[in-house]
DNA sequence: TGTACATCAGTGAACGCGCGTTCACTGATGTAC
DNA sequence: TGTACATCAGTGAACGCGCGTTCACTGATGTAC
């Protein structure tokens, strides 16, 4: 097993997806740059080499790590369940924006919201992240819209608003450090009418 | 001139700010881990061998280029004026603003605020990188809130909230790249309440 | 004020290192018969 | 159902290349006398 050999095609699936988890993780980590398709491999339990029979290049991994971090931390805004009446509540709104403006979030980057951990260096990534960093955000600011409903009379430019708010508090939270500034900036926010309210959101 | 040879202290003097200025710009536009010390030097005129007279280390230049970037995106909110009165006038506030949520501002990044630019690789840039982070972002608030003056309440937080959602604007927007939700992205929040109230604040 | 010399900013070549990528090789998988 | 063989996921070494950093050298500066 340790040794090399061909590997079945459910194994190969799964190396790939190890691979794709491994890298959404490590580069929201430590960022775009900061992580290599060595460091990757390793982590996932393999050698580099084997690396280019899954991706053809590692900016077609990035592209697929962050189009695949957008949908693990936007899944949580789907909704789960109607009131059986008419329409269905957007479930999940407070409990996001409750574990978005944590302590828990500025510290655990690789589990957190891609846009607030390699945010700023989507632009330098090439044409497939920015594309992938596209459709990523569209999509989030859709479920935020959706989740936010009637809440508000404009639901699109609410969460626009909102999904910018919270990247903002976030990106500078980490930047500054632990601190005063960095609760400060956080419990700012926490207290924005547009966030309180969202916060207040009715939760399934 | 062209030569080999050394220079007079003004010209010394003038040559490291020439250093910083051109890292600062560098950059700002092109990300910290996309920049080598040889680009800097090469875009301020000079090779890369004589670096080391001035700076001990790239980290030390990336340290002292966004402190740089910081005191000069700041100083447009210094107050320039007092009204004849008792008080002060928050100066510039919503030039600030009106500059800061621009299209101008999305693309001339190497001019724009440090945060806004490098904010999600500064977690990964060393100590020191960090502790100017820190304080630049502490002074630029500073000044936001006094900026703000008496329009809130609470200065200090309503500007803590007014630089997170710029910050996240803009980095959502150059993220996406240029496009429709670029575009809606920067008029969501150009229509969000605080924001309003900081476009309309007295400017002299 | 003039002269001799130590300093040191800047040059250009070189260093080691890590990165993305390539490649020959291995051997279990999975297919053709 | 059984057998022979082509495929290809993964290994481990190797490749260029660019980066941060070092270094011997140059010659005008600026100081000591």
């Amino acid at each position: 097993m340790g040794s090399t050999m061909r590997r079945s095609k459910q194994a190969t699936a799964e190396s790939r997806r190890m691979i794709v988890e491994t890298a959404s993780r490590l580069f929201r980590a430590r960022g775009l740059e900061g992580v290599g398709v060595a460091d990757v491999m390793r982590t996932a339990g393999m050698t580099h080499g084997g690396f280019y029979r899954h991706f053809p290049s590692k900016e077609a991994l990035v592209t697929e790590a962050m189009a695949h971090a957008f949908n693990e931390v936007g899944a949580r805004l789907e909704l789960e369940s109607n009131d059986g009446g008419t329409h269905n509540l957007p479930v999940k709104l407070s409990a996001y924006v409750e574990d978005y403006l944590s302590v828990k979030h500025v510290v655990h980057t690789e589990l957190g919201c891609p846009m607030a951990a390699v945010g700023s260096e989507a632009p330098h990534a090439g044409l497939e992240v920015g594309a992938s960093f596209a459709q990523g955000t569209e999509r989030l600011v859709q479920r935020l819209a959706t989740a936010l409903g009637n809440a508000a009379p404009t639901p699109r430019d609410a969460a626009l608003r909102l999904l910018s708010s919270l990247v903002g508090t976030i990106i500078i939270a980490r930047a500054v450090g632990e601190g005063t500034l960095q609760d400060e900036v956080i419990a700012a926010m926490r207290a924005d009418p547009a966030v309180v309210q969202a916060l207040n959101a009715p939760s399934a």
